[in-house]
DNA sequence: TGTACATCAGTGAACGCGCGTTCACTGATGTAC
DNA sequence: TGTACATCAGTGAACGCGCGTTCACTGATGTAC
């Protein structure tokens, strides 16, 4: 957990071949080779390649949330969306190593096989997002929003910026549709 | 590409593996297990493992769409989206091997890759996917609903209905909020 | 009608590579007494 | 202050498995003459 250079420096060679390559890029062999640390050490680290991912989806995760709860403050809400919008694209852009962790590594296995690192992601992935949806209550209770159930908020309401991160859909027309799109799912 | 008895069997037997365990689950010692057909005959039709998924990526694509066009009628837009939602979560919910398919084996390396195989395949996507642009685009010109790009249509005015199903929200409630959230968008 | 040849679906043993993982080890840094 | 031991980060050679793929082959079905 505690950030340390080795453990720094086979997250960053992961995230680079994971922007390069994609998840079938990032092979113990190739982190090795490019961070300059033992196959050996990541065991140690990580425990298994899983665990370097599962390490750098909880990070990236937090990364994200930390830069979308920048966009949720007391201005109207169609600004905070159109700013949410923007954020999140501008995240994937700049990051595409980090975001291929959030929409490209697979992790229906390792997410239901239970184990217990798996579960505190899925904990802390909760936790994090947790902001988010209670920004989103209290303007709907406020009635400046659409009222639409918590489990809906990030996977439908939000889908339009998902799919579009996930499918590479980055330039400023695309930003425009996507933030159109939310934001009249979201119209009180 | 014409039907064939053993070919049939391969890619039953992989749709069965996709449903099973997701894309990692196809491997070609697996296929010859389960369809009693040769790894050499595999390859005689299909030429590799990715040829056999790009060979379902084309079917399955056409079999959603065609279910998709039975949704798009004379009937008020209103009804006809609210229709292919149901449509499309119901086809996911009772093929989950094909929905595997669209929604779950990467693509990238192969559709990038440019071999003649996969333009065609990206090429009968683009064909297929034609007569939901094309119902779209008269009910927009007729000022039943609000103009959007093509580009934008599937990607990112249909994002609902494609994160609902990327993550097996396919309930009763899920589909209602889905279908709220596309209407919203198109609505004029 | 018979013969020779080409084509094509299908077989299954074998190969080789790359992968994740293991393990015995080194060396440095506490910690107890 | 010195000694003995425990702990932990880090090393790198080695292993074994499973994978996609190859290839020499069989047998059936056209096709030409």
């Amino acid at each position: 957990m505690a950030p340390t250079p080795t453990r720094d420096a086979v997250l960053d060679a992961a995230l680079q071949l994971l922007a390069e390559d994609g998840p079938g890029g990032v092979t113990i062999a190739r982190i090795t080779g490019l961070s300059g640390v033992s196959n050996g050490s990541i065991y140690h680290h990580f425990g298994s390649r899983e665990g370097v991912l599962l390490a750098l989806l909880v990070d990236c995760f937090a990364d994200l949330v930390a830069t979308l709860a920048q966009a949720l403050d007391d201005r109207p809400a169609r600004e905070c969306i159109r700013d949410l919008v923007a954020r999140h694209l501008a995240w994937v852009r700049e990051h595409p190593g980090k975001a291929a962790v959030l929409y490209r590594v697979p992790l229906d296995a390792t997410v239901l096989s239970g184990t217990a690192d798996s579960q505190r992601a899925v904990h802390t992935k909760d936790l994090a997002a947790a902001p988010l949806v209670r920004w989103m209550r209290a303007r709907q209770t406020a009635g400046e929003l659409r009222s639409v159930p918590d489990w809906a908020l990030d996977p439908i309401v939000l889908a339009p910026v998902h799919e579009a991160a996930r499918r590479g859909l980055l330039s400023a027309e695309a930003e425009e549709q996507v933030a159109a799109m939310v934001w009249a799912g979201l119209e009180a």
